[in-house]
RNA sequence: GCCGAGGUAGCUCAGUCGGUAGAGCAGGGGACUGAAAAUCCCCGUGUCGGCAGUUCAAUUCUGUCCCUCGGCA
């Protein structure tokens, strides 16, 4: 038996993805599901740039604005929730996922190390000392019992060095041990296409889009949001726009300053997205104004694959 | 016009008791296995405003000119 096929649309934010997967969905009975890790808060749909009510209308588009403020969907959760969105598309519909969020990607097509939750006390206890003892004192600690992974992080890295010791001490096993473990393929065949757009032509697009953005009722949003979830270390609100809109409406920061500080943060975000996906040598690239030619590729693709939807 | 404070990296500024200079931000490159729009790493030659003087040596001291910002007229 085959494998099912299944669509990956990526790219930068910006790039057009939202457009690209609808120009999909008029060709093919298309479930689109989201792997962006922004767009699944419920209450950021604007700054996050969701697709709009009418845009989803278009055909079934799941995993998008689901998740409270307060809340973090994290790789493993994101696999479950979208191999589960997978399942239940009917045989003839054809899963599209749409996102820029290259480490939930990977997760779902090359799995990940099969890891047991790690107990709240333990992850809370962690982290208070990566917060209050810095990087490095669990860099000396793992260099102990890992010294693998330490060729592979830095001192400095806080947030990945509590990760590795968090599984050790709750697993009595290192990170690269997990790491090294047999990890059963994909029962799907996924197809990656890539909206490729060079930084310097998607910087004023991001710049425009931020306009669009508070014309749309981004400022009123955060606030809304902000009523719901005071909490600005809420995983929510680490978003890009969301916290330099919170700190307006502190009266931090001006107008300007929040759009400046605002697009320089997507666009270093851009580039970082632009050098996680350069180096997926199984992506086919396409320009932005190219749809149409994307769309014939999936078709193509999909006929190679018997698949007949 | 006079008095004062300045003119150093794309920007904001530090510094050199005389031996041609370095931070933050911006920018570039990279990493990435349960917070990933996160977290982190690497990359710094620039007539040190112009000209002249003193000196073995001036971005640094002196003179002068230009420009900017205050204050007084």
């Amino acid at each position: 038996m085959t494998k099912r096929p299944v669509v990956c649309i990526l790219g930068p934010t910006g790039a057009g993805k939202t457009a690209t997967s609808l120009g999909m969905a008029a060709k093919f009975p298309v479930r689109v599901i989201n792997f962006d890790s922004r767009q699944v808060y419920s209450d950021f749909p604007v700054i996050t740039a969701q697709p709009s009510p009418e845009e989803r209308a278009v055909c079934p588009h799941e995993l998008y604005g689901f998740l409270p403020s307060s809340e973090v969907l994290n790789a493993a959760g994101f696999v479950a929730m979208a191999e589960e969105r997978i399942e239940a598309a009917a045989a003839a519909e054809l899963p599209v996922l749409v996102g820029g969020t290259g480490m939930y990607l990977q997760s779902l097509t090359s799995g990940l190390a099969p890891i047991p939750d790690i107990p709240d006390e333990i992850r809370e206890r962690i982290r208070k000392r990566a917060e209050e003892e810095g990087g490095p004192a669990l860099y000396a600690e793992l260099e102990k019992v890992d010294p693998d992974y330490c060729s592979r992080t830095h001192p400095n890295n806080r947030q990945r060095n509590a990760r590795a010791l968090e599984v050790y001490e709750a697993t009595g096993k290192t990170f690269t041990w997990w790491h090294n473990r047999e990890v059963p393929p994909s029962p799907y065949d996924f197809l990656k296409i890539g909206i490729m757009v060079d930084l310097d032509s998607l910087t004023p697009l991001l710049n425009l889009r931020i306009d669009k953005m508070i014309e749309a009722g981004a400022v009123e949003e955060a606030r809304r949001a902000w009523e719901i979830c005071p909490d600005e270390n809420a995983p929510g609100w680490t978003g890009i726009g969301c916290n330099e809109l919170l700190r307006h409406i502190r009266g931090e920061i001006d107008m300007d300053e929040t759009r400046r500080l605002w697009a320089r943060n997507t666009r270093a975000y851009a580039k970082r997205q632009l050098t996680w996906f350069k180096r997926e040598k199984d992506i086919h690239w396409f320009a932005p104004e190219d749809h149409e030619k994307a769309v014939e590729f999936v078709g193509q693709w999909l006929a190679d694959c018997g698949w007949a939807g």
